[in-house]
DNA sequence: GTTGACCTTAGAGTTGTCTCTAAGCTTATA
DNA sequence: TATAAGCTTAGAGACAACTCTAAGGTCAAC
């Protein structure tokens, strides 16, 4: 049985970044000392490195929380399940890799575009492009 | 003159952002009606769609607060200044792209080697990847 | 028996960007 | 003149995922 930091140090969280989780029903510790502290299983510290790999691999404390129900009986879960959660994070990352790129091109060509010297701001073409709407036609991020 | 409304039509932002952006010192309208209305004028308006455009590219608006004040007195600031804000808002796309890069990776081979039926998810392989700590060697999260 | 590290709780604060509400005044239209 | 649409304000609420605080109890070591 680890005691809540113990916990923390083996699967690298804070213990108040445990408490939370344990707020959110992510992680739980199924016993408490008798003077109250929480106690950690094999099984506990098994979920909890569950939901630190789950965390790693970006998906939210939402998707995290649906896993585990799903892993702790997943004998009346489909397997489909699981796939529907990893398939929409993935689209969602591609969604923001998306907008990503967008803005990748378009702070790129502003910075292609200046010289970005130590003279004064006066004819800094960055600044013009933001006052006139964008970058023009090719690239226009509007 | 422009009344709220009308501003945020023609930026195309809701007139509580324009609201809420004018407490953040990002808009303001130079005058008021005698009942106490905002009224934008031609340059307020060019300043909102400087800060709309500036939104679009993706600046947040503590850098566009910045990238305003060396608009509003561009002989006493520096073109690198500039750059600076627009090469630092770079870096951090580029760290998230990373980011989002390595989870797509991760979730495109959990998918990849999961059937995703409608089976139960006993055998579950992106839940074994999860409660095993992550992917095996090549491709690793952690 | 005292120090210092660790534990407990409830709850507030953080960051960023809105989004909405309530209560009340103004303006335009029918 | 009635009604609806639009405007005002201060301030609360939403979201994610923490992060920290206060006020206090517990435990191991010296």
């Amino acid at each position: 049985m680890l005691k809540i930091s113990e916990l923390a140090g083996r699967i690298g969280l804070s213990a108040h970044t445990i408490r939370f989780y344990e707020k959110r029903g992510l992680i739980e510790a199924s016993e408490r000392s008798e003077s109250g502290y929480r106690l950690y299983s094999a099984a506990d510290i098994n979920r909890a490195e569950f939901v630190k790999t789950a965390r790693n691999i970006g998906f939210s404390l939402g998707d995290i929380a649906q896993l585990l129900s799903i892993r702790l009986d997943r004998s009346s879960h489909s397997c489909r399940e699981v796939t529907d959660i990893t398939r929409n994070k993935l689209h969602e990352v591609n969604r923001k890799m998306a907008e990503l790129k967008a803005m990748q091109k378009v702070l790129g060509r502003l910075l292609d575009n200046c010289d970005g010297g130590m003279e004064n701001a006066t004819h800094c073409s960055i600044l013009e492009v933001l006052d006139n709407g964008g970058l023009a036609t090719p690239g226009r991020v509007n």
